[in-house]
DNA sequence: GCCGGAGCGTTACAATATAACATCCGCTCT
DNA sequence: AGAGCGGATGTTATATTGTAACGCTCCGGC
């Protein structure tokens, strides 16, 4: 059920982050779409981990490099990568997320830790389908399913205390 | 399955927000809360209908019946509604809801048309419970289950164009 | 050459949300 | 009665998130 784990001890995120960038060069070649330098910097950085970056944190980021960055340029940024699905938006926090498997991303959920950010998707065709069920009966078409669990990650399991997220 | 439906021609929503008001007084007397006027009012400007409404938009609502209503006092309000499961937020709109159940409102599941506005919230056990299961294969503990769903109602049902919701 | 579209820069602003401090009012304790 | 306290609200200012609108440049096709 579970496709992605959290990611453990023993991830390599090098690995994983050359990994999420070739797949995005890959599919943009495909669909003749232009990972330009700025596109390109811009999912670096939210691959920098495995925690969701709001789009103002992108932008010292970005800013940090190339001086005067103004919004309009991440949105941008972000947009294309939200159309391409390489990235995905995490409506509760307002910040993104690499997507794993941008080829296939329609039916991802969401979990994400308060304690530490970490975020893990997940594609439970089940879940995804009980969903369909639902707006079947209710005469309902799903044009978009947005389900992101909060709580707290193995490591940080301690749900009682509402510490300020370690961002 | 599903527990509500979406409102249909036969509603009688007067009834219906009446029914809610009713609930919200009993519950805030049981625990000793207090439904304060302004409160009160702006969980009736909530219950106006079945849509979302945002906080600037209560904010001017309120401001045209009592002059000068700066934003943390509907921050507030909402604040009070929310914790005490009066009232529930879209995440994905930054808008807030009537809940229609507030004594047992922890398992929601919203269906938001992108045409009229109109949210359902249904309360889905096995789907809440098949969201617990991969949190506890991933280890993961769940204080909050987030699940918006959006598309067309069946009065709406014109998925393809991507029209300005009627707000 | 020149036109058109994509990408980006720039300015200004809109929309959403909160921090911090002041005031008021009802309650309790003495 | 007066002091002190907590909850609710008022007030001011500001933080955070997101967009509109316009113009420039570059590049590829005709």
């Amino acid at each position: 059920m579970a496709e992605r784990k959290l990611p453990g001890r023993n991830h390599d995120h090098a690995a994983c982050m050359a990994d999420a960038l070739r797949r995005a060069e890959r599919l943009c070649y495909e669909r003749g779409a232009q990972l330009t330098p700025i596109r390109r910097r811009v999912l670096e950085l939210i691959w920098t981990d495995h925690r969701p970056y709001g789009a103002y944190e992108l932008l010292e980021k970005l800013q940090a490099e190339r001086g005067r960055v103004a919004p309009p340029t991440i949105y941008r940024a972000l947009d294309f990568l939200l159309v391409h699905g390489l990235i995905h938006r995490i409506e509760s926090l307002n910040a993104f997320v690499g997507c794993p498997r941008p080829s296939d991303c329609s039916a991802g959920q969401f979990f994400i830790c308060d304690g530490c950010g970490v975020t893990a998707e997940i594609a439970d065709k089940a879940l995804a389908q009980r969903i369909d069920g639902a707006a079947l009966e209710l005469g309902f078409t799903v044009s978009q399913r947005i389900v992101e669990i909060r709580g707290h990650c193995r490591r940080c399991h301690l749900p009682e205390q509402d510490e300020a997220p370690v961002l």
